[in-house]
This record gives C-alpha cells, sequence and structure tokens, in this order.
DNA sequence: AGTGAATATAGATAGATATCAATATTATGA
DNA sequence: TCATAATATTGATATCTATCTATATTCACT
C-alpha cells in the first residue's frame, strides 16, 4: 500500500504528435489537454442515440437528415434530438446546413478518419 | 411541432453485419443491441485517465504496467485506478496477467483494431 | 403583420459514474 | 503462521448528462 513500488517517468521525449489533428493514443506520450480532448470525442460517440445518428445518416442514399425526420425516428422527444445534434455538430462529426425551414445534417468523414487514427 | 413531417423506415434490408466483432457503423443499419454495445465501449474510452492508461502501456518498450505503478504515476487513489483497470479489462481492451504480487496489464491490440473498424 | 412549422434554449430531474476512505482479499517471504 | 505489500471491493458523495416539459426563436408563406 505504501510507495515501495516506482512510478513511470512522466517525460520519455517521444516525437511530437502532428497538431493539426487527433495525435495518435498509441504512439507517443500524449499532454493531459490532448487527452482530455481525445476522451471528448469518444464521450460524444458514447451514446446509442448517436450512433444511431450517424448510423442513419450514412444509410441515406442522400448521405443526409433533416432534422425533423428523427425524432418520430428515434422516438425521442424534440429537444433531446436537438441536444444531441448540437453536441455532435459542436464536436466536428456532424455539419449543418439550413436549407428552408429545415436543417441537413451530414457526416464529417474526415472526423471519423481522424478518430480512427487516434486508435492506431 | 406537430408530425408533418415524415420518419425515416427503420428497415431497409441491408446486409447483417458480422457477427463475430464489432459492426461498422457507416455501413448497414445496426440493431438497438449493437448501437449499446458500440457505445459502452466509446464511453470505457471517453475518460482521460483511462486513455492515459492506453498511451502510458503503448510508451512501454516491455508493452505492459505494474497496477501499482499507475497509482503515484496518474496521481489518482489505488481503488480509482483498479477500477479504472477493471473497467477497461471488462471491456475487452486490456489482459492482466499475475506474475506474483503483482499484476501487469497489456494493450489488446486486435481490440483496438476492432474499434477502428467500426469507425470505418 | 400574422400564422404555423421547424428548431433551439431554459430549467428541472433522474440515473450513471468518477472519485475517495475504509476495509477486505490475495500472495510472498520470514 | 504472521507480517507486509499489491490488489480488489464496499459504501458514500459529488459531478455530469440524458431526458423531459415549457417556452423561445427562426423561417416561409399568405
Amino acid at each position: 500500500m505504501t510507495a515501495r513500488c516506482m512510478s513511470i517517468p512522466l517525460i520519455m521525449n517521444l516525437p511530437k504528435p502532428i497538431p493539426c489533428c487527433c495525435p495518435p493514443l498509441l504512439s507517443g506520450r500524449l499532454e493531459p489537454e490532448e487527452l482530455n480532448d481525445v476522451a471528448r470525442i469518444f464521450r460524444v460517440l458514447g451514446e446509442p442515440a448517436r450512433l444511431q445518428l450517424l448510423n442513419l445518416i450514412a444509410a441515406q442514399p442522400s448521405q443526409e437528415v433533416r432534422a425533423c425526420e428523427l425524432v418520430e425516428t428515434l422516438g425521442l422527444s424534440q429537444p433531446t434530438v436537438s441536444h444531441h445534434l448540437k453536441v455532435m455538430y459542436e464536436a466536428g462529426l456532424l455539419t449543418k446546413e439550413r436549407r428552408g425551414t429545415w436543417i441537413y445534417y451530414r457526416l464529417v468523414a474526415e472526423r471519423l478518419a481522424e478518430l480512427r487514427s487516434v486508435l492506431s
């Protein structure tokens, strides 16, 4: 229980991650800030309703959905759907485009690719 | 507000996902059960401390850590570290191996690869 | 301007979970 | 078998967030 067991040194001088996109988790040490950023995005994906959203959009021939379609499809209230869309939009996973009364959401494929690279 | 806007049909007869590992999120419709499973794993990765754990293990030349090292390194209490290790172990992200008093944890690379394929 | 539909925000609540202190369990070695 | 170190479990607490209802905002059309 007491500190007989030595801790791992925090600094190892490994190459800095590329700053433009998410740093890889398995090569090179990540800063606390970076860990927070990556964790935040994974948390966004940690909700079945949001995954279903991605899944639905990807299944559309048009590759987009109107927000209003989702209320009935997901079986959630309109504010809840709106909340999820906002969370995903702010996480960079979706784009939104207003066309008249409706708002269309699309996947950001690059963001997903980025996340994939985090895990490699 | 009222239901003028049509919902997306839930059944589209797309090919069933391969049952052996995580189904891809962007091709083929996922069942609610599958969505839950995938979400659960992402939630495990949605904690900075756990990401730091993965990052630490990957940075070791031996590709493994003793649990006791992590307490000081992560700056968390021993029960908290134990909890995170358990969560990751049960999510299939880590293996554990007892050697004497110590328990060594390693990454499950296949599990991470699986997750990557979910996002493609 | 006024109406109605689509979307967003505010506020409240319930459930999940990260964290800790205290304690239990397991393994080693004297 | 006893002491000690490593690990796990228990129980409590605080924070986070998904969800809802109610309300506000935005837009198109007459």
